[in-house]
RNA sequence: UCCUCCUUAGCUCAGUUGGUUAGAGCAUCUGACUGUUAAUCAGAGGGUCAUCCGUUCAAGUCGGAUAGGGGGAGCCA
């Protein structure tokens, strides 16, 4: 059998020597005639391979170039030199793929940038950065589903295409088979007429998949959904995407406290899944970072590795407070009474910017705080009204160096409520019937948020990029690969 | 979309008040070397200075437009 070989994450995970095996993977180095770094992909750490003098054909040796493909046969002795426990003593080499050195743009003794990395994405995964990021994106993905299905969550699969445009989370991408030439059926006033589409109606690509997560909780009690979301904003920050990843659980009987509650037990659940299962990924990303800050000037550094502050977040309760709290913490901050805020913090009711936040966060609490209760002005329509009259049962999740990582609300579930508020915020009930129907045929209180994917991976990898933590980003101007 | 900065060799970057043939390190290629660790040593090749237009006797260098990229803002997850 072809593929009968062993990773190498497992023979190195072993100090025992003297058995003969077969490795396959990618070339990173080869030195000196004779010392080939092989990698697989299941770790950072090379494996060694000796190629002794007159061991392999002079066309064999001259095909062991970087970023070549071999497979190589011998037996695992403990290594003379210095740098490693174990390495390899071939006793035959077979190139799979070789690797035309003067076109292969990676070399281990570069350090391309991230952003030129970005332009050859279908080579990054081979550099020990992007490899970290995506084993770490992975367990992350593991440890999701594990999280809710040890608590006996189902995982809904919600539509990816969606007729309903209500929710007003963001700009969508359209969806139809319907010719762009011009020559698209019309209606008599000049408009498509969708009823010649695919689907009979006009569609978009989804934007959230929550107002169908919320009639299944309303069958199986908890639920959540895990897949891509689309959002066709021109938006072009490090924080955002045309395609993402978003976690949205629903919870029926959930009230606002309990939602916080499971947000902040997720969150540390997957990180910790993370620290466990990925720790040498951590070390390499936490030294990059490192090395990384002190190329900055002493005031711009970071106050903790990123190690140390995973360790923190996992480690403490995150901080609580109503939007009202925060304004007059804002408010009563040093930092607006000396106008150091672009925006200054007037009075009730404005939205938080992202100074606002960042201030909150970093400076003020200096760890991950949930703020509720924000008016209802500034807030969706489906969040649960307060009795206050003005507030809405939400509440968002902001992280350090990222923002905004979790959105959730407690839902209104009384029908009336529910109506009064789409009426005010012009939503047309007609369109979601479907969903007022879930109001009318036993309703229930619940809640749920929605979790950008990337954000976590960004803040459990300490990437400042979110392209940089999907294998293929989109977004403005960038379809590639 | 707005503000701002950037674009010079495959990569990372120098390039002075505008002035002769545009440099370095690494990578690549050729050769040497058989216990290397970002291996080392010798040699070689490699450039439409993002693109277009302008100012000037003369533009990598000054001005404008366009494209791409970075950072910040808005929208949000």
């Amino acid at each position: 059998m072809f593929n009968k070989r062993t990773r190498i994450k497992e023979l190195l995970a072993s100090d025992s020597a003297n058995y003969e095996t077969t490795v396959m993977g990618w070339v990173r180095s080869f030195r000196n005639n004779q010392f080939i770094a092989l990698n697989d992909g299941s770790t950072n750490n090379n494996l060694q391979v000796m190629v002794a003098l007159g061991m392999v054909d002079d066309v064999t040796l001259k095909g062991i170039s970087p970023g070549a493909c071999i497979k190589a046969v011998g037996e695992i002795i403990p290594s003379l030199g210095k740098g490693q426990k174990i390495e390899l003593k071939a006793s035959s080499i077979e190139i799979l793929g070789e690797c035309d050195g003067e076109k292969y743009p990676l070399q281990i003794k570069n350090r391309p940038s991230l952003e030129y990395l970005r332009e050859i994405a279908h080579l990054r995964f081979r550099t020990n950065t992007f490899g970290a990021v995506f084993r770490i994106r992975h367990a992350l993905a593991y440890a999701i589903h594990k999280f809710f299905n040890d608590k006996g969550f189902v995982y809904l699969h919600t539509p990816i295409i969606t007729a309903s445009d209500a929710e007003g989370a963001g700009e969508m991408f359209k969806v139809t088979t319907l010719p762009l030439d011009g020559t698209a059926p019309k209606n008599e006033d000049g408009t498509i007429n969708f009823k010649e589409d695919f689907f009979g109606r006009a569609t978009n690509l989804t934007v959230s998949g929550q107002l169908e997560g919320e009639l299944a909780a309303m069958a199986f009690s908890d639920i959540y959904t895990f897949g891509p979301t689309f959002r066709a904003e021109n938006s072009n920050t490090t924080r955002h995407l045309a395609e993402f990843w978003m976690i949205e659980p629903e919870v029926a009987f959930n009230d606002l406290e309990d939602n916080m509650n499971l947000a902040e037990e997720f969150i540390k659940y997957v990180i910790r899944h993370a620290m466990d299962n990925n720790k040498e990924d951590l070390e390499f990303l936490t030294q990059r970072l490192e090395e990384e800050e002190k190329q900055k000037p002493q005031t711009e550094r970071a106050e903790m590795g990123l190690m140390d502050k995973l360790n923190f977040v996992v480690n403490n309760d995150f901080e609580r407070l109503t939007y009202t709290d925060a304004i007059t913490i804002l408010k009563e901050s040093n930092h607006n009474k000396k106008k150091k805020f672009q925006y200054l913090i007037e009075g009730w009711g404005v939205d938080l910017q992202s100074e606002h936040e960042r201030y909150l966060v970093e400076k003020h609490f200096k760890k991950p705080v949930i703020l509720t209760d924000y008016p209802k002005e500034i807030k969706a329509f489906y969040m649960r009204q307060n009795d206050d009259g003005k507030t809405v049962a939400a509440m968002d999740i902001l992280a350090p160096g990222i923002g905004e990582i979790v959105g959730g609300s407690q839902r209104e579930e009384r029908l009336d409520k529910l109506m009064q508020r789409m009426q005010e915020m012009h939503i047309p009930a007609e369109e979601l019937w479907w969903y007022l129907d879930t109001r009318k045929f036993g309703a229930c209180p619940h809640a749920g948020f929605g979790l950008g994917f990337e954000r976590l991976v960004q803040f459990v990898t300490g990437m400042g990029n979110i392209r940089d933590v999907i294998p293929f980003p989109r977004y403005p101007k960038s379809a590639e690969f």
